[in-house]
This record gives structure tokens, sequence and C-alpha cells, in this order.
DNA sequence: TTCTTACTACCATAAATATGGTATATTTTA
DNA sequence: TAAAATATACCATATTTATGGTAGTAAGAA
């Protein structure tokens, strides 16, 4: 018998997934709470074995919960299950040390098995997640890639991008207009698949 | 219809795996190879849409060939399909642009839905290998880079910052305002010299 | 105790970057 | 030759980043 925590400001949704998860013989829900607030206090009094969490939540947001819970609590694992609007923090929960992560449009039965999984030591991801998540180590829009998709101009304005220039000086150094530049570089990050100078560098700085 | 390629070097593997694959109406085997040597020239004749892949290979091994189908078929989604005792090669393979990771023993069902997914734009993962990946993330390996004039939380700072997350990410993962992060941020700037992201990475990127 | 350092937070604003278009001339390639 | 790719340029705009402030709190050192 696994007992279940869910924290969840959506009433409806906790109702739902509360439901869910109690028609099924081998969870138990313990606690279900639409805040953190006395999160960890009650977990003090009967620890549960798998929480699932909202990100999105008033005074104490998911993150930050996933955090405390982790200090303290080692051994719980943490299912985070949210929209795919909140994935500007799925690195941040992942950080945080989330055991695993789905989105609330993911079947019950899903959300089952990942309860039993995470139990397990694994990390149940949903498919779209995974995929940012991926995204991060994929150095295959790398190098060799950009060798033969990108053309001479790219790969030389690439050149001055991870070097750190401006796009003034870029402009100015090979004696196009900036308007020209902002193209080019339009079109390096579509090839490559970045969105930010910040990316771009973690991603193809390293390399020289 | 979806057109599948399989390349494995077991024979009885490849064949139960066609099998199944070929028992679903929507899926068709295109190819079905021991090894990676003609790869390329039959993905030449007949491209498939989606490539099942497994790692331990002889002659060309499996994070080779998915680095040589993706610099030529970008758009080819590849399935890597092996077996847990290849962790250590996850990483390899992802880098190199593989799209999804299951392990041999998962689940007929597990492994279409898979092929389907990927297909999709999705990352389906068996979640063993996932937990695999989400320990990369987890705040246990704090490198510090040991540039002495930087505080503690100014070196955390500038370990996101080289690896190119914007900043409300990383006020989000270490749970202060964008303001305070501004602040560091300016502190950083301040004591390494530099004026933007793009010198900062130049400088500081590589290292790591 | 007082002073300093580190961390936090907010305000304000200029500069730079990112993203969506359209468009033309030239060169390459099928 | 026609089509595709390349390089150039401009418009417009939303978002992000960079930089200047000020300021409170907590921990530690002088």
């Amino acid at each position: 018998m696994l007992n279940i925590a869910v924290i969840e400001d959506n009433a409806q949704y906790r109702k739902a997934i509360t439901t869910i998860i109690e028609m099924n013989g081998a969870f138990r829900i313990l606690h279900s709470m639409e805040s953190c607030l006395k999160m960890i206090a009650q977990f003090n009094e009967q620890k549960p074995d798998v929480v699932l969490m909202d990100i999105n939540m008033p005074v104490m947001n998911g993150i930050q919960a996933v955090w405390e819970i982790k200090k303290q609590f080692a051994d719980i694992k943490i299912l985070m299950l949210t929209t795919f609007e909140d994935e500007e923090n799925i690195f941040g929960a992942l950080r945080a040390g989330a055991n695993g992560y789905l989105l609330k449009k993911d079947s019950p039965q899903k959300i089952l098995e990942a309860i039993e999984a995470v139990y397990n030591g694994e990390s149940p991801m949903n498919g779209m997640i995974a995929a940012k998540v991926l995204d991060y180590f994929q150095q295959t829009k790398n190098k060799d890639f950009d060798d033969s998709t990108l053309t001479e101009r790219e790969k030389e304005i690439l050149q001055y991008l991870i070097k750190g220039f401006s796009y003034k000086e870029i402009a100015a150094s090979i004696f196009i207009s900036t308007e020209t530049l902002n193209t080019h570089i339009k079109n390096i990050y579509r090839k490559l698949n970045v969105h930010s100078r910040g990316e771009l560098s973690a991603k193809y700085g390293s390399v020289n």
C-alpha cells in the first residue's frame, strides 16, 4: 500500500486526481492539500511515499516545495503533475530534485503507473517534457551539423557570436547592415534550433 | 503509414521486433539491417520515418550511426532500443541526437506507442533511463568554478549563465526575484569585467 | 558595538536581442 | 532555363539584457 500526498491548489483537479488514486486498491491518499503551508508539519506526522505536486501555486510554489521536501525527507518521491504551460519551470523542478514529470492531461492510467514507477526509483516523464530535456543534451545541432546546414556567411557570423561580439561590432566587422545581420542570425537560430545567445554559447561555444 | 527501419545485430531480437511492428497496421518495416554498413545508401533509396537502433553493434556502433543519420537526414527520428547494461552510452546517444530511449525489455505496446510518439516530436523514455538523465540536473554536482573573487551565490549563478538559461529560468531555479538576480549579475559582471553574456561565455564558458 | 560582506529586493531606463514579416539581386543547381 | 539557395536590406515590435540607483536584513569580523 503506497501512501500518497496530493498538493494542488485547483480544488476541482485535486478532487479528480484523489478520486482516481483512491479507486486504485494499491494506493491510499494520505494528504490532500491546496497549498504547501502545513506540508512539512503534516509530513512529520505521517510521511507519504509519493507526492504529486503542481508547480503553479500561491504562497510557496511547487519548485520551492520540492526543495523543502527533499531537504527534510530525501526518500520521498516527488512526481510533478502540471500543465505544459509551466514548461519554463521544468529545469527548475528537476534541479530541485523532482523524480518524474507528467502533464495533467496525461491519462489516469499513465499517472497511476507513474506513481508506482517513481516509487521504484524510475523517472516517468511525459514525452513532450522529455523532448525539452533531451534538447539540452543534443549537440547534434552542433558543430558537424552546422558545417552542413549553415552557409559560409552564417558560419562566419556564428564565430563572432560565440566570441561575444555585439551585433553592432559584428555588422561593422563584416560590412553589412545590422538588419542584414539580424536576418542571418534569425536563420542561424532556426537552423541550430536555439533561441538566445546564451543557448548558442552553451552549445557551440566550448567547441572553440 | 509510418516507415520503420530496424538496425539490430541480434538476429533473434531483430526478428521479434520486426514481427511486432508488422503486426501493427499503421507501421511498415522499410529496412531491417544487422549493421550500419549500407545504412546511408539504403536510406538514400528509401527514407524511413523512424529508426529503431541498438547501441552495441559491430563495425559501426549505434551512437556513431545516430550521428551519421542525423547529419544527413535531420528529420528522421531515432529511437534507441537497447539494454540497460549500455547505460554508460545514454548520454552519448542523446548528444548524438537520439529522440527517444527504450529498453528492449519494455513491452511491445510501449515500443509501438513510442514509435508513434517520436514521430510526433515527443521523446519517449524508459523510466530508468530517464532517472539517469535527471541525475544530471540534480544539484549534487555543483562544480565550483573558483573565481576567488566571486561569492558562492555568484559562482552558482555564473554556472547557470554559461549554460545558457534565461534570467527567468535562473531566478525560478534558485528562488530569488529577477531583480535580485539582476543585482547578482551586475556584481558578477563588475568583478569579471565583462559587459554581456556573450563575453561571459567566451571567457568562462569553455572551462566548463 | 560598529563595520563590512553577502544576499535579498525594487525602481527605472537604455541598449541589445529575438522574431515576425517582405523584398531584391546574384549565384548555384537541377 | 527555371527553380532554389544565398546574401543583402528594411520594417516593426516584443522581450531580454545591461546598468544605474537605493535599501533592508543577517552573519561575521574588527
